[in-house]
DNA sequence: CTGAAAGCGCTTACAG
DNA sequence: CTGAAAGCGCTTACAG
């Protein structure tokens, strides 16, 4: 296809008509008037020839590049990101649009590794504003924000002039549009579930690190048992360190109680992998002896455990898309009014369902049916 | 910075200069003869009205977009996508130059996921050629095709008329330089490390899959035995599907030979993960009873299985990082010869090092020292 | 040492 | 219904 020679003027000349009409037809103008014969002998010639437009000079033009900027943490150490990415780059292609991607360190500051022997990357901040500088010299018409945990984003940074969506973020003063996962309702599925299967007596693993994500989790935990009269939420509470170490010490706490629970709300899936091992360690099989509901759906470890973690999926996918969309949407609007160039009226984060993946974690409660 | 409005125009107005002397100062053009106080006005007349070159405007003019395109399989599924992003743009921004993205499916063609609703993805083939002549539309410079498992892709994929180098793949008649780590190396090196720590009992858990990396790993492994003379491949080697469950079986059977191995090299971390189960269920606490190493370094996995798991690690971020480098090297070298617009003179694939990263899985044999 | 002018490949008023 | 012309913001021969 796309020869890189043949441009409008090619395929003008082969048709016989001038570049405008041909301009006007490839791009289905609504203004201009051309009969139905022009159209189709300037359609037929623009494929005999292989044309594609450039869209570089379109871009200078027209003003308008057709490129979202996706600024994105953490894009190596989970599949959270790649799978934001994946549903910001489906949406954005369907509207014409693609991505470019600048990757920057979390908060965490993890970055690049010292395997590489470079010099370590710069803080977050510095990299984001960097990176945003980057975007707006490439004309991009948006930018997409991609952070993880509902992280709060402070009013400083400076996202441009042009229209900005955050993902699984929120801005500090409610500046920009964003969207997150209903990790309240997520929580609150999953401790239904666990009622649905019988259960009782559940216990909940949090996370120390401070985010607001685990704070939703655990208040859609707790409002979830409130709301249908079950006591054992009480107690049955530990916080430890968001990996499988701090899920096995909360687990071992938690069971050691006098009247343990029958079953584990963890608030990721590392946590859950802990507490699988305290759970091995106790001579508790899953799901007969303890249930198990993990957070994140992180398949390497929910598929790989045994049996398979039961576990509450982020909407990834679809607030990476929701946000592409609610960014287009803002690019043409700003278009169409030549007035703001903001998105306007933002209004409170939008919250996606997170959808419980049963696996086969959960059980009735104390039949101590043994595992194998 | 970066105001919108200001071009090099403004610059030169306020300079009191011609946009061609801007242009040449800005962009230090070697062939031209500017005065020092020039220079120095020019420069300062820049910074201070915050001028920052509109990147749209001179990919038009100057051909060359200063865009790299990246075709990513598996984004979304595991860290291996995301690590060599990483590693592609730091290398690339370090020259100057962007990446634009397009994620596709794996062979697997695991692809959206059915929670969207959408319609499943195209076969991977038909989005690579999508996604290349997408990026052929948007002028990148030059195109890297990231795969992964050092897949063979085959000479039929038209990756346009740019230069294009491979990441983790080689292309069937060695059309384009790629880039792969070398596994074989890799695994002589788990290999060593089991013998330095006295093991001479060895064993292989390896994957069905059919790819070229397991493969490898398999003839590293075998190689290295045969290399010190030492004898235990033989009988100790078991192929299965490469994930927990396969590792699981894989690592059952093994280990209730007559003369079972005291180390277990596995062809990936979830494999390795089922090798922990079985060991668990045999009463083999490891390091103590069982040493095991495992291949990918999956922090997902490795840091959380209790101890942790050593792991040998792919230099993802380097492989990113050649390959960028070298898709630059051949675009900017067919520039500077207007000839070939191709990579020539392509030569065997790089073989970037692999690394083994210690954790707690690896001790002397037969010590029998319980965990905890 | 410096600048006037052409032009990259399109889109967009505007004129007919 | 169709086309001539200007121009997006730069870079690049080329002339002085």
């Amino acid at each position: 296809m796309s020869s890189c020679s043949v441009g409008i003027r090619d395929v003008a000349r082969e048709a016989g008509v001038s570049v405008t009409t041909v301009s006007h037809v490839l791009n289905e103008v609504p203004s201009a008037r051309i009969s139905a014969e022009t159209r189709e002998k300037v359609r037929t010639t623009a494929a005999r020839l292989g044309y594609g437009p450039n869209r570089v000079a379109r871009a200078l033009r027209s003003r308008r590049s057709g490129v979202l900027g996706l600024v994105v943490e953490d894009v190596a150490t989970t599949p959270h990101a790649g799978r934001i990415i994946l549903g910001a780059e489906q949406a954005a292609r369907a509207r014409g649009y693609t991505l470019m991607i600048v990757p920057i360190p979390g908060p965490a500051g993890a970055g690049a590794g010292p395997e590489t022997g470079r010099a370590r990357w710069e803080t977050g901040f510095e990299s984001l504003q960097t990176g945003v500088e980057s975007l707006l010299g490439r004309q991009v018409d948006g930018i997409l924000y991609s952070a993880s945990c509902q992280r709060v984003v402070q009013a400083s940074v400076n996202l441009g002039r042009v229209p900005a969506v955050l993902v699984d973020a929120v801005a500090a003063d409610g500046s920009f549009p964003a969207v997150v996962a209903d990790e309240y309702n997520g929580a609150g599925a999953a401790v239904d579930a666990l009622l649905a299967a019988g259960h009782t007596r559940i216990g909940f693993l949090n996370s120390a690190d401070g985010n607001p994500s685990p704070h939703r989790r655990f208040q859609g935990f707790q409002e979830a048992l409130k709301r249908t009269g079950v006591r054992g939420a009480s107690g049955a509470v530990e916080t430890a360190s968001p990996d499988a170490s701090g899920g096995y010490a909360a687990a071992r706490t938690v069971l050691a109680a006098r009247n343990p629970p029958s079953a584990l709300l963890c608030c990721n899936d590392r946590m859950a992998m802990g507490a699988y091992r305290a759970a091995a360690e106790l001579g508790l099989s899953i799901p007969g002896d303890l249930s198990v509901v993990g957070f994140g759906d992180e398949e390497l470890i929910a598929d790989n455990l045994h049996p398979g973690l039961t576990s509450v999926a982020l909407p990834e996918h679809e607030m990476g898309a929701w946000a592409a969309n609610c960014l287009i949407n803002g690019i043409e609007s700003a278009a169409a009014d030549a007035g703001a160039n903001q998105l306007t009226g933002v209004p409170a984060p939008a919250l996606l369902a997170c959808r419980l993946v049963a696996r086969g974690s959960v059980g009735a409660p104390g039949t101590g049916m043994p595992q194998r």
